[in-house]
DNA sequence: GCACTAGCCTTAGTTTTTCTACACCAAGAA
DNA sequence: TTCTTGGTGTAGAAAAACTAAGGCTAGTGC
C-alpha cells in the first residue's frame, strides 16, 4: 500500500552503463578499462543496480564473474539502448563542425608510426585538428568518440577496415652490438629486450625461423615498445623489431638486422573506421593520406 | 595535434537526459518537474552539455527558452535513445516479479477516489503491492516507471485509455449551509471555496448553466481539492463538486447539492496504460477491478 | 600440506559532482 | 507601478562516484 510521497525513480544511468559494459565483457576489470575507471567503481555500480532491481545480475566467483540468467536476459535491450545513446552523443559532438579528429592507436603505433604521417597530413589538411589517444585495446568505434583507430589485428575483411602493412618481425640491434657479436661468440651474451605487451614475439620468431634460441627471459622488460626501441638504439641489447614501426631507424641504419630471417606475425597494421553513417566527412581524406 | 593523455569522454549521461526532457518540453521548469529536480539543476546540465558540444542548444529569452536549429536537430535521436533506455530500465525492473504496482494519479483522485477501490482490489489481489504517487501532470508511461495512471483528461480513443466516468460538476455544500441559505437571502454571503488547480470550475459551471453568479474570487483558496472538500463538509462554504470525487459524501448526505443544475466539464476520469508490450501481467486484472 | 602468487572483486573513506535554496534579472501582464 | 513567469548564478549541503587498500579463491612451487 502506502501513498508514496516521492516519484519512483528510474535506475541510475551511470550504473546502467557500467552494467552494460560489464555484461558485454563478462569481466569487471575490462569494463572498468573501457569506461576509464577502477574496477571498484564498476563493482559499486553493479551492486547499486542489483539493489535497485532487487535481483542479482552477476554471480561472483573467485576467478571472475558470470551473468545470472536475469542479467543475461538484459544484455540485448541494454546494448541496444547504449548503441542509441552513442549515436545521440555522436550527433551532439558533430554539431561542432571543426571538432578534433580523434584517433585511437596502440602506444607503439602512436609514438613510432603515426607522427611522421600525421605531420604530412597536417600539412595537407591544416584545418583539421587531430587528437591522438594511446591505448592497449581497440575501442569500440560505434560507442566511443573516436573517428579512426590504428591497431595490429587480423583484418576481418569488412569495408571499415584497411590493412596498411603486414606485421613482420625480425631481430635488430644497434651497429655497435652487431660488430661486437661478429668479433666474439655471436649474440650469446647480448641481453634481449622484452616488451611487455609483445612478450611472445621472440617465441613466435624462433619457432617460425626454426632457430633454437634459448630465450633469455630475464632480460630488461619495457612497458612501452618505444622505450625498448630507444634502448636498442642505445646498444642495450637485441630487440625484436616490428619492421613497420622502425622503418626510419632501419633506413638510417641506427638499427640493423641481427639475423637475415624475418617472419610475419599473421597480423597487420589495420586502420578501422566507424560504420559509414557515423563517419566524419574528413575521414576518407585522412585515410587516403594515411595509406598513401 | 597533441597526444591526448586521457581518453575523450562522452557527454555526461545525466546532462543528456536533462537535455532530452528540456527539449521535449521546450521549458526548463517542466523538464525539472519531470525529472524531479529544480530548474537550476536543469539549467546547469544544459550548460554543461553546451560546453561539451561547443554549441548553444537553446536560445534563452526572458519569457522562456527555444531550441536552436542545432538543438532541434538532436531531438529525434535523443528521444529514441531515451525511449530505449526506458525499455531497458523497465526490463530491469520486471526481473523482480512481485515489484510494486505503481499508480500515478492526481492528488485529488489519489485521496478521494482511489482509496475505496484500492481497498477492494487489495482484497481481491492480496499478492500485489500497490504504490500510489500523487502528481499534477500525467507522467509519460513509456518513460517513467508507472504501470497505470488516473487523471482527468479528454480521452483520445486509444486502446491504452479507459474512460471511467465523465467529470460532472455542481455546487455543493454542507446541510447546515443549505438550511441557512433557505432561511436568509440565498447564497450571497456564503463564501465560495476555490481549488487552485481547478480555478475555472466556477466560471465553467456558471457559463454552462447560464446562472449569472458573481464569483467571489476572494474566497478561501486550497492547494488540494481534498482540503476544500473537508472544509465544505465543515460548513466553510460552497464548493464546486466534482461528482465522481465526492460520491460518498453525497450519498451520506454530508454534502448536498446547492443548485439543481450540474454540468459536464468535457473531460473524463481516464485510466491510462503503457503500450501493450510494456504492461505488467497484473494490469488487466487491476483495470477490470478499477472500472467494475 | 603450507606458503606464495596472481586475478578479480569488494570495502571504506575521500573526492568530485550534483542538487537545492535563494537572490536576482528581464519581459510581459495586471 | 507591481506582480508573475521563466531562467541564471552562487554558496553550501547532499549525494554520487572514484580510488586505494584489502580480501578471497585457485593455482603453483616447495
Amino acid at each position: 500500500m502506502s501513498v508514496a510521497p516521492k516519484r519512483p525513480k528510474g535506475p541510475p544511468l551511470n550504473a546502467m552503463r557500467a552494467f552494460e559494459a560489464a555484461a558485454r565483457n563478462v569481466n569487471f576489470v575490462a569494463a572498468a578499462e573501457e569506461l576509464n575507471v577502477t574496477p571498484g567503481a564498476i563493482s559499486q555500480h553493479i551492486k547499486a543496480l542489483e539493489g535497485w532491481a532487487g535481483t542479482p545480475l552477476f554471480r561472483r566467483n573467485a576467478q571472475g564473474v558470470e551473468l545470472t540468467p536475469e542479467g543475461q536476459s538484459l544484455v540485448p535491450v541494454f546494448s541496444a539502448a547504449f548503441d542509441q545513446m552513442a549515436d545521440a552523443a555522436r550527433a551532439l559532438r558533430d554539431l561542432k563542425p571543426n571538432a578534433d579528429f580523434h584517433i585511437a592507436a596502440l602506444p607503439a603505433v602512436a609514438q613510432l608510426w603515426l607522427p611522421k604521417r600525421l605531420r604530412r597530413i597536417r600539412e595537407e589538411l591544416p584545418e583539421i585538428n587531430f587528437s591522438v589517444t594511446a591505448m592497449e585495446n581497440p575501442p569500440s568505434l560505434s560507442r566511443e568518440m573516436f573517428d579512426l583507430s590504428i591497431f595490429f589485428a587480423v583484418p576481418d575483411g569488412s569495408s571499415n577496415q584497411i590493412a596498411l602493412a603486414q606485421d613482420v618481425i625480425a631481430p635488430v640491434c644497434a651497429p655497435t652490438l652487431l660488430d661486437r657479436a661478429h668479433c666474439s661468440n655471436g649474440f650469446r651474451e647480448i641481453p634481449i629486450l622484452h616488451d611487455q605487451t609483445w612478450n611472445d614475439d621472440w617465441f613466435t620468431w624462433s619457432r617460425n625461423v626454426g632457430f633454437d634460441l634459448q630465450i633469455d627471459a630475464s632480460g630488461p622488460q619495457f612497458s612501452l615498445y618505444s622505450l625498448a626501441v630507444e634502448e636498442a638504439k642505445a646498444s642495450a641489447g637485441l630487440l625484436m623489431g616490428h619492421l613497420c614501426l622502425i622503418e626510419d631507424a632501419l633506413e638510417s641504419k641506427t638499427l640493423l638486422f641481427a639475423h637475415s630471417r624475418s617472419c610475419p606475425t599473421g597480423r597487420s597494421l589495420v586502420v578501422s573506421l566507424p560504420s559509414k553513417t557515423r563517419q566524419r566527412s574528413e575521414t576518407s581524406q585522412v585515410v587516403a593520406l594515411l595509406s598513401n
